[in-house]
DNA sequence: GAGCGTGTTCTTTTT
DNA sequence: GAACACGCTC
């Protein structure tokens, strides 16, 4: 559930190409010893020129990135100066970390000593999600953009409560035809801000059943964006589109821009419009300019990202991009990496060329058939518990899928055996009411125009609903003393003692030298009568917060907490079984998506199944189900020494009482037709019985029964 | 106006 | 199985 917790597995296993210390110091540049050709290119190329890296699955991709980035700090470059745009968090953490190191082990080497002369020489100041650099320099530029330097910003659950009150403002929830709702909405809005494309576009190509809406949507996105402004509050969107838009003004962007020397972007192919629009801003001509990436693992379209990006940034430039191509797999066995090449080979458009590998394995990867899902997580924990039982740990392993719901069946059977697992993707903790509340209360003393935050944390209250939040919210927001229209605000009866402490809670806390993370546990007092209250569960969910409480301590002040969980929420899902101790050895669980970038020697592919992937849901046009199969390539190459892919063949139907058996067939996904089937190893489970012995029960004599049945009414 | 019970519709992946 | 609208009672 922790940050660094989410590290463990990808820092677990060694890296097939880490630079070995140079023995000679005389050579300077010996720290690149260790790269292929290719990815010593790649490092060395000229910064006065952009570069575009294609760098399959498993090529070394992030080592080769850091030591880019080592050469250029080893070349005198300033680490403050240095601007590096990842997918994740976890990535930037682990590209700072492998790039410090890197810079001092060839430090080390050239001053003869194992140990580092060179202490945080090469701390990267600016590296972080698109996402979390733009919050980071709006908050700087904010008096220039007429931003308040305090906006809070609001997570997607909050975004789409916000866009479900301007719904409700504007009268579109009474209709006869059904209007979207609320995710939906915000689903739409964000599409249109990610992908630069108009509404009407949008919705005739990703939710045609909408198209009706037009002028009505129209509304409630200026609505929405008015009430954003009026509560100084931005969303995920904002965050680049502010910063998009900031960078459209030539001074703004030859300020930014003059601020980094050098600008590298990671998984390129999952960037989106807004994102490139940014970039090229930041550095129009491309000096200093390098992103990586592989159009082959591109997943992320369904949030507005664009394979086009990376395709057609060679020739943003003139003279062009310059490129290199790493194609050597250091990860998959041949086995492996020739099955999934064979899948990715049947995509209808495809740019990388296929990948290699020089390690040799015997082992086919596995396409497993199995009755059901029940049938299917038995065998995944036979399975695993098998390789553990030769040495993998459970650490090494992992099972994949292609949504949060697929392992339902699979955690039932762990729990059951009490093997410990962790898993990334679904439902995540900050999701959970409790955590919502209490952060609403903080957002709210952090910013009280956030109206969001204060609405939610005033209905907490015993008599408080809708209507008397929303009455106290508008006092609020005329008051120039936001602390006194609270305390004269005439409460509810029934809310009159909450209130009072609600008033003494807000004194404290809005107060500016609230110390942190005293702060919390100020509000924690508060919220816990009220969690007791109002959750029959209120210890568990006690539990949680106390979890909270940890994680918050871990951040200087209330805004920064704030903040970084909203744009680097905790990746595990809070869950019954409880998080295993970090020196436990426990499974990993995951969607394909959050599984990227990430590798295990065992990987367990689940509900290899039309319907499941495809999903059901994204087989409306041709490039969702290329995506599709994007994933189910993801998914195999995250492995290194062995894969299997499950089929259940049947699936149970959901919603029929009690022990109901009606099920529907499934076909083996699409992705794995015939023609590809020899790259694998294809068997039932569990094997089927060998043939009866007949010839004994010929021996005995016969027997008819059913005549003596029938004799026995006669 | 708060709070609860009921019927209807949609159900993915995430910074 | 959850979100949502709506209708009912205190």
């Amino acid at each position: 559930m922790s940050a660094d917790l989410a590290l463990a597995p990808a820092a677990a296993l060694s890296d097939p190409i880490a630079p070995s210390v140079p023995a000679d110091p005389a050579a300077p540049a010996d720290y690149l010893a260790a790269l292929n050709p290719e990815q010593r290119e790649a490092v060395e190329h000229a910064t006065d020129r952009p570069l575009l890296i294609i760098a399959g699955a498993g090529s070394g991709k992030t080592n080769t990135l850091a030591h880019r980035v080592a050469h250029l700090l080893l070349g005198g470059a300033d680490p403050r100066r240095i601007l590096l745009l990842t997918f994740s968090r976890r990535a930037a953490v682990e590209m700072g970390r492998r790039v410090e190191r890197i810079v001092d082990q060839a430090f080390a080497a050239r001053n003869g000593t194992t140990s580092s002369a060179n202490p945080g020489r090469a701390a990267l100041q600016w590296a972080g999600t698109f996402h979390a650099i733009g919050a980071r320099l709006l908050r700087e530029y904010a008096e220039t953009l007429g931003l308040s330097p305090s906006f809070t910003i609001s997570d997607r659950g909050d975004s789409a409560d916000l866009m479900n009150v301007v719904r409700h403002d504007l009268g579109l929830s009474a209709q006869n035809a059904r209007f979207p709702r609320k995710e939906t909405c915000l689903a739409i809005y964000s599409r249109v801000v990610n992908t630069q494309l108009p509404l009407e576009e949008v919705l005739q190509r990703q939710f045609p059943r909408y198209a009706m809406w037009v002028d009505a949507l129209r509304a409630l996105f200026a609505g929405y964006v008015e009430a954003k402004q009026k509560q100084q509050v931005l969303d995920y969107d904002d965050l680049l589109l502010y910063w998009a838009q900031a960078l459209a003004e030539p001074a703004l962007a030859r300020d930014m821009g003059e601020r980094f020397d050098h600008v590298l972007v990671d998984e390129y192919q999952d960037t989106n419009a807004l994102q490139a629009a940014v970039l090229l801003s930041l550095k129009p001509d491309g000096r200093g300019l390098t992103v990586v990436g592989d159009d082959a693992q591109s997943i992320y379209a369904f949030r507005g990202a664009t394979v086009r990006n990376i395709l057609d940034f060679p020739h943003r430039f003139s003279p062009p991009a310059g490129q290199v191509t790493l194609s050597r797999n250091y990860r998959s066995t041949q086995p492996i990496l020739a099955a999934a090449n064979a899948v990715i080979g049947l995509a209808a458009e495809r740019f990388t060329k296929d990948l290699w590998s020089d390690r040799a394995s015997a082992e086919k990867p596995g396409v497993v058939v199995v009755g059901d899902e029940t049938e299917q997580a038995r065998f995944v924990v036979e399975r695993i518990l098998a390789r553990r039982e030769e040495g993998l740990a459970l650490m090494a392993q992992a099972v994949l899928f292609r949504a949060a719901d697929h392992s339902a069946q699979l955690e039932l059977e762990l729990v059951r055996r009490n093997i410990p697992f962790v898993k990334f993707g679904g439902l995540k903790f900050l999701e959970s009411t409790h955590v919502k509340d209490m952060l609403a209360a903080l957002r709210w003393l952090e910013n009280p125009r956030d109206r969001m935050a204060g609405f939610r944390t005033l209905q907490l209250m015993p008599g408080v609903g809708p209507k008397t939040a929303a009455r106290v919210l508008d006092g609020l927001e005329l008051a120039s003393d936001p602390l006194f229209a609270l305390e004269s605000f005439e409460a509810p009866p029934a809310a009159a003692e909450a209130w009072a402490e609600l008033v003494a809670l807000a004194r404290e806390a809005m107060a500016p030298a609230a110390a942190w993370p005293v702060d919390f546990e100020r509000v924690l007092r508060w919220y816990e009568p009220h969690l007791e209250r109002l959750h029959d569960d209120a210890a568990a969910r006690a539990a949680d917060l106390q979890q909270l409480a940890r994680i918050a301590a871990t951040y200087g002040s209330r805004e920064r907490f704030l903040t970084e969980l909203t744009l680097d929420p905790p990746d595990a899902s809070s869950d019954e079984s409880g998080v295993p101790l970090r020196d436990e050895d426990y499974l990993i669980l995951s969607t394909i998506h959050s599984a990227k970038g990430q590798e295990w020697k065992a990987v367990y592919v689940l509900n290899a199944v039309d319907g499941c992937l495809p999903s059901d849901l994204a087989t409306g046009t041709t490039e969702e189900i290329e995506e599709e199969r994007r994933l189910l390539y993801v998914a195999m190459t995250r492995a290194r020494d062995h894969l299997d892919i499950v089929v259940p063949q049947r699936f149970y139907v959901h919603q029929q009482p009690g022990m109901g058996d009606r099920h529907v067939y499934a076909s083996r996904t699409r992705f794995l037709p015939n023609r590809v089937m020899p790259h694998f190893h294809s068997r039932a489970w569990p094997p089927p019985p060998p043939v009866d012995a007949a010839p004994q029960r010929a021996s005995l004599p016969a027997v008819d029964l059913a005549a003596r049945m029938r004799n026995m009414w006669r």
